[in-house]
Order: structure tokens, then C-alpha cells, then sequence
DNA sequence: CGCTGGATTGAGTCCGGTCAAGCCTTGTGG
DNA sequence: CCACAAGGCTTGACCGGACTCAATCCAGCG
């Protein structure tokens, strides 16, 4: 976790992540595996050490949306109730430290450590509400916009890498992998990014990327 | 608030409404009246006493989202950090109580009453994550049959009222009042919904309705 | 009774989905 | 080091669902 990341996008809940790195368990988990499932009861909170965690649920006939993707310092699992309704993958090989509610609440400092989980959830809140004003209003040039530019955003270098693929993208942005593949050509040939390869890039007309985003 | 909707639909937090019942500040809005405005500075909480509530996000050129309705009992502004992101209108004429935060945690009972904010702030959070399923991964047929099915959910009654417009629908939908207006009519076409006027409906085929709803 | 604003219906368009080739990149084994 | 396979990405042609624009329709109300 880079000092920039924290002052750019402060998802994280320090006193959160502080003590689930004292007391929670670490593991590991390749590329692509399954951390929770869909339906599964849980009482769990995962915290993201290294490497990058997406939320699926899908739908019977197989449709599929990405709830968030998670960074290092992310919490994940807070609006569980009694059982997870999102599924957790991991994106990239990746660490998380993961912990029982019940057991993060009996250590003690109670007051503090609720105070944080609200916070952090209320947050989580925020970003879906986001997620819902894109996916309800804006067209399909403007959500790759959006999602390439949030993206640079969390960055401080000008090389921006995407830790997932097309399909994920456009299940995280409720579009195809045809579409969202078609709007990033579009968003190169206007010169406002600049591909290399299709998994880095770096954004090159700032201003207009802005206005796309709507 | 009728003992049916309690027990269908556990959206209440008995605990903060009593409380706010006895403190919060009872303030009536016309139908259509602004209760709140998106990027007011803010530390207030809304509590729906009778009536409801929307609370809408307007893009820049007028594109308009609905983050949710709200009824009796519900809490409004959870999600808020420093200003509110959304703005909140009475849909019909109604009663709400209002606190300050500050106020509220300055009273005592803080153990209790933040596990209780903390818990509805999390069933809000569940609510809006199923809502962007709805967004990102349903049909125009699909969204307007589980936006009735809902609704209907909520009612002990067989006949179901609509408080909202056709616009409303819609901007919660994310669709246009036209093509609302056409699935509803085809949903009464396939005799699975039976309306009386615009704003009155009863479900004649439940099984279909689901399926439909996906 | 006519007015008014919301709702419905229709015709035509366009954005994004679908289906089907191709094209790169990467990795593996000869 | 090259050949080849495999998977992910891109591109093209076509289609269809939802949007746009416009004309009624209808219910509520003065």
C-alpha cells in the first residue's frame, strides 16, 4: 500500500485493518480461486493484503455482475448479514487477512472498533451508490470513461495497470466484452488514452476524459 | 405502519424511530417539496413518519436517478458523510422527524443505538447492492416486474397501491416513462397484473410474476 | 363541461447486443 | 529458438430492444 493510494482514494479504515493484521488469519489464494461464496453463512471480514479481490453474483441463467473491485487496505464482507450475497474472487494471486466478526468484537476496544466498521460501511454505501447512478443513467462510452478514469485516479504514476480482464469490466459496468472492447478503441482513436497492450495505459487528455465521464 | 409491513419487510431500526419519535424534530412537507438537497452541508437524519420519500441524483444535463423510496419507519441519510449526495422529495405529502446526529449520540444509550445505526446503515447497504443487480443485469420486463413484485410484497393487501408516477418508476429503473409504460401494459396483456386507474394494481399471477422477475 | 397533466400508443431511429471471424500475446514443448 | 496452441482481445455485419419524437387518450378537477 503506497502513501499516494491512501491520500487519493481513503477507502481503508486503519484501525480496522491494524488489528486484523494482529489477530487475523493470512491466506493466500491464487488467481482466479474462490475466497467465499454466494449463499455461504458467514460471520467473516476479509481485509486485502496484496493483489486484488472482485464480488460477483449472478443470476440464474448465468448473468453476472461485479459488485466492487478491492485494493490492499480494502475491507471486504461488511454488509453481510447471515450469509454472503456476493461471491469473492481473487483477481490476481493475492493475501488477505481474515478474521470472525464475533472474535474482532470480543478483543476489546469496542467503541473504537464499531465506530470504524460503521464508517467503513457507510463508505462502501457511498460506492455503490455511485456504482448505481452509472449503471442506471450513463451510456456505455461514458461508463468505460468513468471506470478508466477512476482508475488513473487511485494511481500517481502515469502508467495506469487494469488488474482484470475485458469480461470483468463489463460485468462490473453491465455491458458486453464486444462493447466495452469497442469504447476503449474509441477512447484511443480520440486520443484521450493511450493503450499498450490491453492491460496498461495512461491517460492523455485529462480535460476530455472528465467531460466523457459525465 | 401496519404489523404486516413490519414482519414482510424488516427495513425499520425500532430502536433509532423510538428514539427519534421522542426527540426528533416532527417537520411536514407537501407533496413534491424538497426535504433536503443533494450537496447540502449535513448531519441530520430523516425518519419517515407517515407518506413517502424519494431520494433522487441528478447528473449534470438532467439525467436523473432515484436511489430509493422510503415509507413509514424508514431512516433517511445513512449514507451521508459530510453532505448529502442525494437529495430527498416528498413524494406525497408527508411527516418526518429529524435529528442531528450529534445530537442523537450526545443522548446516551450510545452502545445500543450505534449497534442499531450501524445495523440499518448495513440493510441499507444490501438494498442498494440489489438494486444495482437490477441496473446492470435486467431487462426493461424483468426490471418493471420486480419493481411490482415488490411492491406488492409489501402490501398484506391484494390490492396494491403505487404512490410514484410513471416518471419515477422509470428514473428508478433506469429506463423512460415510455417504455415503463409499455411493459406495464404488456404485463396486463399476459394477465399477470390487473390495474385499476395507473396508480392501483392487483397481482393475478404470482408464479409468472417471479419467473418474469427473475 | 372543458382544461390540464400524466399515461398510453405508434412510427422510426440508434445504441448496444449477438454471432462469427480474425488477431494478437503468451506460454509450452519440440 | 521456433512452431504451435490457447485464450483473450478486437473487429465486422447484422439484429433487436429500448429510446426519441409526436400524437392521442384519459382521469381528475375546477
Amino acid at each position: 500500500m503506497t502513501l499516494a493510494y491512501v491520500s487519493d482514494t481513503p477507502r481503508t479504515a486503519p484501525a480496522i485493518t491494524t488489528l486484523m493484521d494482529r489477530v487475523g488469519l493470512r491466506m493466500t489464494f491464487a488467481k482466479g480461486e474462490e475466497i467465499f461464496g454466494q449463499d455461504e453463512a458467514a460471520d467473516m471480514l476479509h481485509s486485502v493484503v496484496s493483489g486484488a479481490v472482485r464480488t460477483t453474483r449472478l443470476l440464474a441463467d448465468g448473468r453476472r455482475q461485479i459488485g466492487d473491485f478491492y485494493y490492499p487496505g480494502d475491507i471486504i464482507g461488511l454488509e453481510i448479514g447471515d450469509t454472503f450475497r456476493f461471491s469473492a474472487e481473487a483477481l490476481t494471486d493475492c493475501v488477505v487477512r481474515v478474521v470472525k466478526r464475533s472474535a474482532l468484537q470480543a478483543m476489546g476496544a469496542d467503541e473504537v472498533l464499531d465506530r470504524a466498521l460503521w464508517e467503513a460501511t457507510r463508505r462502501e454505501l457511498e460506492r455503490t451508490q455511485e456504482h448505481l447512478l452509472m449503471l442506471g443513467r450513463k451510456s456505455a462510452r461514458e461508463k468505460v470513461a468513468s471506470f478508466l478514469m477512476d482508475l488513473a485516479q487511485r494511481e500517481d504514476s502515469e502508467d495506469v495497470a487494469l488488474p482484470m480482464g475485458r469480461q470483468d469490466m463489463a460485468d462490473y459496468l453491465g455491458l458486453t466484452i464486444e462493447t466495452v472492447s469497442r469504447m476503449v478503441t474509441q477512447l484511443q482513436g480520440s486520443h484521450i488514452v493511450e493503450f499498450a497492450g490491453s492491460r496498461q495505459f495512461r491517460v492523455t487528455r485529462w480535460p476530455a476524459l472528465e467531460r466523457l465521464a459525465a
